[in-house]
DNA sequence: TATTGTTATACTCTATAACTATA
DNA sequence: TATAGTTATAGAGTATAACAATA
């Protein structure tokens, strides 16, 4: 017989999956995204990758190709990856860095910068028809809570890893 | 010359990623999803899907193997890989429903309500760690705009492609 | 030695279609 | 004809290791 729950204790016995927060951001999350992607992957022969690169790339204009994988949370393999697809599509340019041979800097050419200025809009709309269920509060609030949840899992991003190892 | 914007009007025009709500949805439930995964995968050699039907299998019953694709948002062929692996570890039994011989009714083994009991508190322990940033209220609040985004999302499965067809 | 980027490999996820058996 | 489930296949995402060039 479970146990009747004191109101202030939380119940780990049990889980609903459809309760079940990182089930439901993922769930979430997925459903966003393949919601954008259906703006850019067809029309623009896009890979989600190439379109973070070039979004990055048409808001900062040329970047080292670490920072790229920065700014879009992609490992280095990742973008070595698009960036031969956008270049092949003639997207981008690519050149040695000649303070530090090793780097690689890129940036969009004309053409990527047309795709830029033209999936910006579409990308930006579907986010608004998706945030427009909230008041601009709300969406103040869900920013906030958003932000202070990527905060903490940046701090211990082995939250997991303490209970998984002892 | 980029034009100021009116304050009540939104900016269309331009894009940065980390400031864009489908990228970090993305970005946070994946290192959500990735740090309770750390939980179950190795230590009981699951997957994702076959967590997935463990837990719901561990909260339901014995249940249709159909009803487990809709309550973990998997379509039918994964779930079938995943009753596949968990019936090799003598996780599961499968028996065919007698009153519709199509359906296939899944229930945990011994073996697997054990995992179910062990993996259960451990990832309730991982929500426990990252939702302990909110206060109650906070996490009131976020579970109800999270709701509001998903009833969205369910109502309106197409709100990308209106944008991308016309 | 460490870092930047490329290439190779493998494993998972996702989507689709083809197939069976039942209804 | 439609539904439940299985199998097969291909594309994308993810993780890792090995490597070359440079610092």
């Amino acid at each position: 017989m479970p146990q009747p729950l004191s109101e202030d204790r939380v119940d780990l016995e049990s889980l609903v999956l459809d309760r079940y927060l990182p089930f439901r951001l993922s769930h979430l999350a997925n459903r966003v995204m393949r919601t954008v992607a259906g703006v850019y992957a067809q029309r623009f022969q896009l890979s989600a990758p190439e379109w973070r690169t070039i979004a990055v790339l048409g808001s900062n204009g040329e970047m080292p190709a670490n920072m790229v994988g920065e700014s879009t949370a992609m490992d280095k393999v990742r973008v070595s990856r698009a960036v031969t697809r956008l270049l092949a599509a003639g997207r981008v340019t690519r050149r040695v860095d000649p303070t530090d041979r090793r780097r690689i800097i890129l940036q969009l050419t004309p053409v990527g910068l047309d795709v830029h200025r033209s999936v910006v809009p579409l990308v930006r709309a579907v986010e608004e028809s998706i945030l427009a269920e909230f008041t601009a509060e709300e969406r103040a609030m869900f920013d906030t809570l958003i932000g202070r949840l990527e905060d903490r899992l940046k701090r211990i991003p082995a939250a997991g890893a303490q209970i998984l190892d002892p």
